[in-house]
DNA sequence: TACGTGGCGCTTTTT
DNA sequence: GCGCCACGTA
């Protein structure tokens, strides 16, 4: 027999600080006070969801519970440091060992410290997608797909298929049937690579974004003990956007409260955006299922919106068959505003307005940061660019590809990853590519003598799993040396002699230099020749080094500034500043990288049938339905002023022009409730 | 085997 | 307007 026996909870403050009742409405103040157990917050767009977040963890401190024992779950890191900023601005307590942040990042560090139990060590590489779609071409290489006797899906397109299969936890073939059956034929070799791809992961010491989930669960699910050790630590969880986790995650969150069901999650049906990355709404629709003795609230009131924006949203979302009804309703006073719908001829004349609006709301002392322009897609902003430089509205745009992404960033970060992770071929093989006279034979050759060399170390040393990687690098050892004695073309001799000598010295005695001095090391010694000669625009990408030098200089450790490097998302690194400017900018950005945030005024353009909803998303109900989420999305991130747009006309490249028809979005929307702006040219 | 050249198809959303 | 691929040459 066991005995159950619970240990007192040690009073942090004396006194309760906050007033909860004066500060939440009556729904907000029920589920932050809500009684221990499960929980779900059903929490329409501007109803303070945050707020009522940052309040619950407000709570559970100020009622004795250690921050160590509380893990919060966002979407994105900023969000964690947000709401952490905030309760810290609300109690005075240090909230330091509370674990916040994406379900990546918590992985990551779940990982860091106890993959070895999955036979990996702590310096592990994480892939980003192209990376991802490297180390796949390279296993179909392997596995003898000749790509001219039978078309075999590309790396990227894999990579998709993998992911999906991992987030959903589907077998492959079942995931085939639904989504890619033109591929059917091909599941026995498909299935094949992705053994192969696993394989190839852990022998060179690498884990892909998927991997961070799937890792941390399954390391989970196998040892009880290490399970146990995070059950107890992560006594209350807490999830937002709880709409958008996919299965995995779900999981996970289910694992870690088995025991003691402390799970609160928030989120939003009509906001689940994320179905294409194998998000699953039916996650917090079937909540209450999979939780019967648990609480739900509903927080309802919207304090974001005027009465006018918020009845276009409501109308809005409507035709959508799957949801959670409900009606939002405004705190707001009304403005006598409606929001405008404003055809144009094309997409320059569109941009015109917008910009011309613009200055109009600066005149009227609208913050240019509380304004923003949402589209569908990144593409749909181009003419919208070229419109605001050439009238020099200054704007900030959360650009598709991710600073990090850039190919000279990740040129340079090459070097640093393979002496973090001597086995990170994708990494090495990068690095020697950017040599004269090396391709991607010579560099798989030369892969092939390291690698043969790094299991010959792992074996000298008695092939101590804990330390294969970090063994390598142990003292005493030299990366040039090896590199040296390898055989290379005359052509090449020189830089690799160079590239010999710089490894050394970034990482004297195997031992990595701080993340920054090794970025100045490369670039000196190796990179800047090969950017000048390399890229038309080479003083940007100069510029765009220096810039990544500095911010490495917060980290010491080579692996925290790896880690950090490829789980911040752009959304993140704005707010970390990398790409310098705080000034006053106008925002455009992607209706899914606007998720969570707010604006005095938002311009929803390019809202054509193809453009949005995208084309793509026309041939299934669920997927049209998802597009309206989105358009939900952006229309709820709008306080006091919207304007719904739509050119007549999209001049496409070449072929003339093509007539656009209003998104069938706009027709689903009374007139009445619109007005309608008739724009002349003069 | 590396790398330059010309043609082609094409454009969703991202941790 | 851009990147990817196939092809041909050094």
């Amino acid at each position: 027999m066991s005995r159950q026996y619970t240990l007192q909870r040690t009073p942090r403050s004396t006194s309760i600080h906050l007033d909860y009742a004066a500060e939440l409405n009556e729904q907000q103040l029920a589920a932050v006070t809500a009684e221990p157990g499960p929980l779900l917050v059903i929490a329409g767009a501007g109803s303070g969801k945050t707020r009522t977040l940052t309040y619950r963890v407000a709570y559970l401190l100020e009622n004795g519970i250690d921050p160590r024992n509380i893990l919060l779950l966002t979407f994105t890191n900023r969000a964690a440091r947000e709401m952490l900023g905030r309760v810290a601005n609300l109690l005075p307590v240090d909230a330091s060992e509370l674990w916040g942040g994406t379900f990546h990042s918590v992985g990551n560090r779940i990982l860091r410290r106890h993959g070895s139990a999955l036979g990996y060590s702590s310096g592990f590489t994480i892939m980003d997608r192209e990376d991802q779609k490297d180390l796949i071409d390279t296993v179909v290489a392997n596995a003898g797909i000749d790509p001219k006797e039978i078309r075999f899906p590309k790396g990227d397109v894999l990579a998709e298929i993998f992911s999906f299969v991992v987030n959903t936890e589907k077998p492959l073939e079942e995931l085939l049937v639904e989504k890619f059956p033109y591929f059917l034929p091909l599941l026995d070799k498909i299935q094949d690579v992705h053994e192969r791809y696993e394989k190839k992961k852990k022998a060179t010491n690498s884990m892909d974004f998927d991997d961070l989930l799937e890792k941390t669960l399954s390391m989970f699910q196998e040892h009880e003990r290490i399970a146990e050790v995070y059950r107890r630590q992560f006594q209350f969880i807490l999830v937002d956007e709880y709409q958008d986790t996919n299965k995995i995650q779900a999981d996970l969150v289910d694992l870690l409260a088995r025991d003691h069901r402390n799970v609160m999650v928030v989120g939003d049906d009509a906001q689940s955006i994320y179905s294409w990355r194998g998000a699953n709404f039916q996650n917090i629709l079937e909540f209450p299922k999979r939780y019967p003795d648990g609480q739900v609230f509903k927080i309802e009131m919207n304090y974001r919106s005027v009465p006018e924006i918020l009845e276009v949203a409501n109308a809005a979302i409507a035709a959508n068959v799957q949801q959670f009804r409900k009606h939002l309703s405004s705190t707001r006073e009304s403005k006598a505003l409606k929001p405008a719908l404003v055809a144009l001829n094309d997409g320059a004349e569109q941009a015109q307005f917008v910009a011309q609006r613009i200055l109009e709301l600066r005149d009227e002392n609208v913050d240019l940061n509380d304004i923003a322009v949402l589209y569908r897609a990144h593409y749909h902003a181009v003419e919208l660019q070229l419109e605001l430089s050439r009238r020099g509205i200054p704007y900030q745009i959360t650009s598709g590809i991710r600073f990090f992404e850039q190919a000279h960033i990740k040129d340079v970060t090459a070097f640093i990853r393979f002496v973090a992770n001597p086995r990170d071929e994708v990494a090495f093989k990068r690095m020697v590519k950017l040599l004269p006279g090396i391709g991607n034979r010579t560099a798989e050759n030369l892969w092939q003598a390291w690698a043969a060399g790094v299991v010959a170390a792992d074996v000298d040393r008695g092939s101590e799993k804990e330390s294969q990687a970090a063994g390598v690098s142990a003292s005493g050892y030299s990366f040039g040396e090896p590199l040296q004695a390898m055989n290379v073309s005359a052509k090449s001799k020189k830089m690799w002699t160079q590239l010999a000598h710089t490894l050394d010295e970034i990482a004297p005695g195997g031992q990595p230099n701080p993340p920054s001095e090794m970025i100045t090391s490369i670039v000196e010694a190796i990179y800047d020749d090969y950017a000048k000669v390399n890229f038309t625009n080479y003083e940007l990408r100069r510029e765009d080094l220096d810039q990544l030098a500095v911010f490495a200089r917060q980290f010491k450790d080579v692996h925290e500034f790896l880690s950090q490097l490829a789980l911040i998302s752009n959304v993140d690194a704005e707010a970390t500043s990398v790409q310098g400017a705080d000034k006053e900018a106008v925002n455009l950005s992607t209706v899914h990288q606007a998720k969570g945030l707010e604006f005095h005024t938002v311009f929803v353009i390019w809202l054509t049938d193809g453009m949005f909803p995208s084309s793509r998303s026309l041939d299934t109900r669920d997927a049209l339905e998802e597009e309206r989420r989105l358009f939900y999305v952006a229309i709820t991130r709008a306080r006091d002023e919207l304007y719904l747009t739509y050119p007549q006309m999209r001049l496409s490249g070449g072929y003339g022009d093509v007539f656009q028809r209003p998104s069938r979005f706009l027709q689903e929307i009374p007139n009445e409730l619109l007005e309608d702006w008739q724009v002349r040219r003069r």
